[in-house]
DNA sequence: GGACGAACTTGACATGTGACAAGTTTACGG
DNA sequence: CCGTAAACTTGTCACATGTCAAGTTCGTCC
């Protein structure tokens, strides 16, 4: 048995969310996968496994991580943060449902706790290299670092919200993109 | 029977949230308040019934309806929304742990997603107003509407991002508060 | 070709949520 | 004092998650 039913099993609960959303058992994604209920906890370990995996799994076929690190490449710390930001709340839209799904399971799940946390800093990290050069070109507002500016544009741009304005303003994701990146640049410049 | 357990179950479920964060079973609940688990199904519903009904209990207790009403009372625009959105993310950072489990509770259960919508329309129609207020001073940024500029706002101040920062950044409950009111000022203002 | 190990299956069990049914207690109005 | 209705109990069931144990089926290495 060379070829293993790991990505089978995450396409079979990438199917079913995108149907179904939240409202998915682990049976079901089994059997939509076609192996046993017992397959699953074994490479994933828990509910909040998958869902970690799922996520990591979306972010590689997106090349998410390429797209943003090229996004800080610009010049223009401002035209930087930018299009990190821009980046990032698109390509935000578009996982929001796995993302919220781990985001919930997060209360009780300690696994998913860190998993979340894990993710976060990666990402917070690269708001820390954009708001560090703002900092550095003395753009950012007074008393602010460029760590906790990084914070509140993180928190300001992280998926939750992303999710209440796309729900409360029928906004289109791009919108929703535009809005929230301008908010988070007045947020921290002056 | 003139006296119901209601208030007392209510109790229970706060003690033990204060106690052991979400890892909360109903049965436990339930024996805290000297109850059989079915008392607390007739009373709430289910899981997520028991958290809005708390949340409901925590808003009267802190009367914070009116305190948010009274902030908004203020002459100056700019102050009235400081006031309000302070107002409101001190009061979000005490009821966040409970507030938290609502907001993921709303992932799979249907009665707790309208719970939560419910509860940020109301919020959302406070920010309306002292975002009305900024735009009849034409203090809004061009393109913002007071509609979407209350919308902005309440999603940059609601209770995931206060969590956020507070894990984060390890801010006290009055810097996160400060911190915030200050970015959707920003944010929604020229 | 036979032993070994990884991937997987079947089956059982513990715990939590939520629904349902059939009782019991208690206050209260007639 | 009796009947009724609300509040509550006991007991049971279905289903989901997660864990454990004992198989089976492969490919692979010697």
């Amino acid at each position: 048995m060379s070829s293993s039913s790991r990505p089978e099993i995450l396409r079979a609960t990438r199917t079913l969310i995108a149907k179904n959303g939240a409202q998915v058992s682990l049976a079901e994604v089994a059997s939509e996968a076609g192996v046993s209920r017992q397959a699953v906890y074994m490479h994933f370990g828990s509910r909040a496994g998958l869902l970690v995996a799922l996520v990591r799994n979306m972010d590689e076929e997106a090349g998410i991580r390429q797209k943003l690190e090229r996004a800080l490449l610009r010049e223009d710390p401002v035209e930087a943060f930018r299009q990190f930001v821009k980046g990032w709340l698109r390509y935000a839209a578009e996982i929001q449902p796995v993302a919220s799904m781990l985001f919930a399971a997060r209360e009780i799940d300690p696994a998913a706790a860190k998993a979340w946390e894990d993710r976060s800093r990666e990402l917070r990290a690269g708001f820390r290299a954009a708001t560090v050069r703002l900092g550095k070109a003395g753009m950012l507002r007074d008393g602010l670092s460029a760590t906790s500016a990084a914070s509140l544009s993180w928190a300001i741009c992280s998926v939750p919200v992303v999710e209440q304005l796309a729900l409360d303003q029928e906004w289109s994701k791009d919108r929703v993109a535009r809005q929230l990146t301008e908010a988070a640049l007045s947020a921290i410049t002056g």
